[in-house]
DNA sequence: CTCAATGCAAATCATTTGCACACCC
DNA sequence: GGGTGTGCAAATGATTTGCATTGAG
């Protein structure tokens, strides 16, 4: 859910990195933007097609694709790999840095926050003199064990 | 690198099992997994492929996507999706829980342990009462900064 | 003998690409 | 106007699946 003001930082946000890299500002990619804002959670390419489809939007999955690319390296947006198959999204600029929990039997998704995780990061950067970019921290858990007796004990 | 008596072992593992699971000892899965313990680093599934053919090795790219499965599903493997693509592999039976480090620009891969992340883990499963049953760490880093002036401040 | 497992080739599916047209600069 | 970005459809590529055949139990 994103205000009217919030709309705006976001698409300025946009705008400069495209002034920045020399790309167009096309309405697509301001429309594209809008609405991966607008989604809830984390989404995939497909949903957000059928979504803007129905929205009446005229837009490709290609477009899309190419947008997205542009919203991960303008920060506006995280890219996911959590599983084999399609990627998923989240809108990043009003959150946090947080790391995920996911449920591989409901496929539901929690974010945690740990500051340990910054602490590993600066070690590592010291360890190999490097600087991180960006880093995935993903923990598998069940929410309904194959074996509930084991889950027990 | 494995020794002779590293690979009874491993074998007596995929036996154990396979036992357990009523699953077929057949010829082709104890193949799969000596060749994958003389992998060096992380590979993917066409590699070994092309490596079992080359020593004539009666395969199919299908049997090394199934016995693989059950590797990982035996802890003997671990599967790893760095990036977008195919999967990596790497055999985890010798070696101790580790994360790892992924140069973008170079496509090095370096591994490292950091006691902290088990913390972590600790803390993640009391918060939300799980178990966490796997996790992966990614950091990602570049070894030849896109713009050298930037890397210095 | 029986049915799980194999090899091969065709199918799948998320993503990418080629190309003619549209519209930002 | 010129060329980047778009929509559409076809191509790609890692993985999966169908099916006839093989071989483990």
């Amino acid at each position: 859910m994103t205000t009217t003001k919030d709309d705006d930082i976001i698409a300025s946000v946009l705008t400069a990195y495209l002034n920045e890299h020399g790309h167009r500002k096309t309405t697509e990619r301001y429309h594209i933007l809008k609405e991966v804002y607008a989604m809830e959670g984390h989404f995939n390419v497909d949903s957000l097609y059928i979504l803007m489809k129905n929205k009446n939007y005229r837009v490709s999955r290609a477009t899309i694709y190419n947008t997205m690319e542009l919203l991960v390296a303008s920060q506006l947006v995280q890219k996911h790999q959590f599983r084999k198959g399609m990627a998923l999204y989240e809108p990043s600029y009003f959150n946090r840095q947080h790391d995920h929990l996911i449920f591989t039997d409901t496929n539901e998704i929690k974010e945690f926050c740990d500051p340990r995780i910054q602490h590993i990061k600066d070690t590592i950067e010291k360890t190999f003199d490097i600087t991180i970019e960006k880093h995935t921290l993903y923990c598998y858990a069940r929410r309904h064990p194959e074996n509930p007796k084991e889950a027990l004990s």
